[in-house]
DNA sequence: GCCGTTTTCGGCCCGACTGTTTTCAGTCG
């Protein structure tokens, strides 16, 4: 049972005892719980055989008993009783915009309402508005939000977020009065996904900003408007797919930005440690403000609130307090890798297997780039789908990498391969074959249904072959689209690390994978990572920047990544690799 | 349910906005 289905576990514990009308605090404790146990960096089946889970802050004994029922035998009695409980149709009302826990708890008790066509055809009866507490604006409001169920309300990818919130940014900062305009919460953050826009902006005079935000033409319906503050649903279409978030937007006088800024970017586990922080010095942190009433601490950058505060300064990609706030106290965070430490990538593909562009087009446009190298790794033969290379056409591309870089200058083209891992953890191509090449990124592209054991052996077995190099996009996991496949990601990094081979961050937005969590896990047991665009076409080689996102995340600095490396110093460590 | 080293009880971040109320509860972030 991984983390995040640990996690799952105890949201939903959460949601059932908030369903029940149980103490909030109790409820979010759970709700805390999960949260720590997703970011954990640590292996959780290693803490609960330590028995140290409940040393882990968050974790108390109550909770600490039931992960670990739920790490050695897969099940939780208690949720299942909890689950008995409390109708599944709760759960699905209490997903509805504007509806919370209280208010399902009311519409259950008062009116046996359990599923979401009874909500409908209750409100439509006009018996919702009747009850204490709610009116005919929230029955219509419910109406809406079961409309609008299907179109809003869920997350989309972090390029699609990035792409709807620069466009809303670049409105607000162009309308007159606006000092400031940025975009915080998960955007800011770079998570791989975002479930809303957060938009904060300054001004003198903050009505006039609030009213043409809810008028921009993106903004399909306003959710909520007030004098500071303007919740929407923004819609656009990103890259030819239509992306439509919430996007709330908060304008502050500018010598409040700095506070709003850092208030609005989380997360909100970040914040509290913060806060508390403030606190524990007779301070208060807010959106308004650092220090007392009396004594307020003037702060004109995110910078000076850290400063005052003790503590360096906190990266937006590393406030998910996953301990950030201890490293920045002890003046030791990590000096996070930068976009422009990459000088070229290693997985990508040409017309050779199914790309759109010629070795020589991908070549240039790294060289573009600013990059020293560009990486082929197109697939290997038994990847038909996907028009995989047999050897003779194997040997076509290296004449004619050869060719290109006797005519290109600036640029490298390195000979790599993207090898199927088989179902047995064999690579694709005999040993003479591979050995051809100045690198093997071994990649799972079938047999996604094995069991955990059967995966994880799998990778682990290709790992260990002595001509795979780095292990591509190690989950499969197509995000919002599709689980990753079953597999022990802590056994893989281990042998990874026991072998000396990389790890690739995957950067195609879609894939993001190697996830951040593993990424920090990966640096702690001493593995290499590699960040890769997997691109497919020219202007796919700027994913990479995505792939800079989850690098940061997890805490990278250049020298944990492979490709921040200048080609001499690539082609050596690829050579010296083959020679071991 | 978790936490704490002035602790084992009494707190738990806190403000904006909405819709219901006529002072506040619920929801959200």
């Amino acid at each position: 049972m991984s983390k995040d289905d640990v996690a799952d576990a105890l949201d939903e514990i959460g949601v059932l005892l908030e369903l029940q009308g149980e103490n909030a605090f109790r409820c979010n404790a759970y709700f805390n719980g999960a949260r720590t146990v997703r970011s954990l960096s640590a292996d959780l089946k290693q803490l609960v055989a330590d028995k140290t889970l409940g040393q882990v802050r968050g974790l108390g004994a109550a909770l600490a008993e039931k992960i670990t029922t739920l790490v050695t035998t897969g099940d939780l009695p208690y949720l299942a009783e909890l689950r008995g409980q409390v109708p599944a149709g709760l759960i699905e009302m209490r997903q509805l915009q504007g509806i919370g826990s209280k208010k399902v708890k009311a519409l259950h008790d008062a009116l046996g309402v359990d599923t979401l066509d009874k909500l409908k055809a209750a409100c439509e009866a006009g018996e919702v508005a009747k009850l204490k507490g709610f009116g005919a604006k929230t029955q219509a409001n419910i109406l809406e939000a079961l409309r609008f169920r299907e179109e809003a309300g869920k997350r989309v990818r972090i390029d699609q977020a990035t792409g709807l919130v620069a466009a809303l940014v670049e409105r607000v900062r162009a309308l007159p009065g606006v000092v400031r305009a940025e975009a915080c919460g998960s955007v800011r953050r770079r998570r791989e996904t975002c479930g809303d826009l957060d938009i904060l902006a300054s001004s003198a005079d903050a009505q006039p900003v609030i009213d043409a935000f809810a008028a921009f033409p993106e903004v399909v319906r306003v959710l909520g408007q007030g004098p500071t503050k303007a919740s929407v649903l923004a819609t656009s279409r990103v890259d030819g797919e239509k992306v439509t978030l919430q996007a709330d937007l908060r304008v502050v006088t500018d010598d409040l930005f700095p506070f709003g800024l850092h208030y609005f970017t989380g997360s909100k586990a970040h914040n509290i440690r913060m806060r508390q922080r403030a606190l524990d010095r007779g301070w208060q942190l807010s959106e308004y403000g650092l220090g007392t009433a009396d004594a307020p601490i003037a702060c004109k950058t995110e910078a000076d609130i850290f400063a005052a505060l003790d503590l360096e300064y906190v990266a937006p990609e590393l406030r998910e307090d996953t301990g950030e706030i201890e490293a920045a106290e002890a003046k030791a965070l990590p000096r996070l890798l930068e976009p422009g430490d990459i000088r070229g990538v290693f997985h990508n593909h040409t017309t050779y297997s199914d790309g759109s562009a010629s070795l020589e087009e991908m070549a240039l446009a790294a060289k573009a780039l600013g990059w020293e190298y560009f990486g082929v790794g197109d697939h290997s033969q038994s990847l038909a789908v996907a028009r995989g290379m047999p050897p003779s056409v194997v040997r076509k591309q290296w004449a004619e990498i050869d060719a290109v870089n006797a005519k290109l200058s600036g640029v490298r083209i390195l000979k790599g391969i993207e090898s199927d891992i088989l179902q047995d953890g064999s690579l694709d191509y005999d040993d003479e074959m591979l050995a051809g090449f100045d690198y093997v990124v071994g990649s799972v592209h079938t047999h996604f249904t094995l069991t955990e054991a059967e995966q994880t052996e799998r990778v682990c077995r290709a790992l260990a072959h002595p001509a795979l190099t780095m292990l591509g996009h190690a989950t499969g996991r197509l995000l919002l689209r599709r689980e990753g496949y079953k597999i022990d990601l802590e056994e893989v990094l281990k042998t990874a690390a026991r072998f000396g081979k990389m790890v690739e961050i995957n950067a195609n937005p879609y894939r993001l994978d190697l996830d951040w969590v593993h990424v920090k896990r990966a640096k702690a047991l001493g593995v290499l990572l590699v960040i890769n665009p997997d691109a497919h076409s020219p202007d796919q080689l700027a994913l990479t920047r995505f792939g800079v996102d989850v690098a940061r995340r997890g805490w990278l600095e250049a020298k944990d990544v492979f490709n921040t490396r200048s080609l001499a110093e690539v082609q050596a460590e690829l050579a010296r690799r083959k020679r071991a």
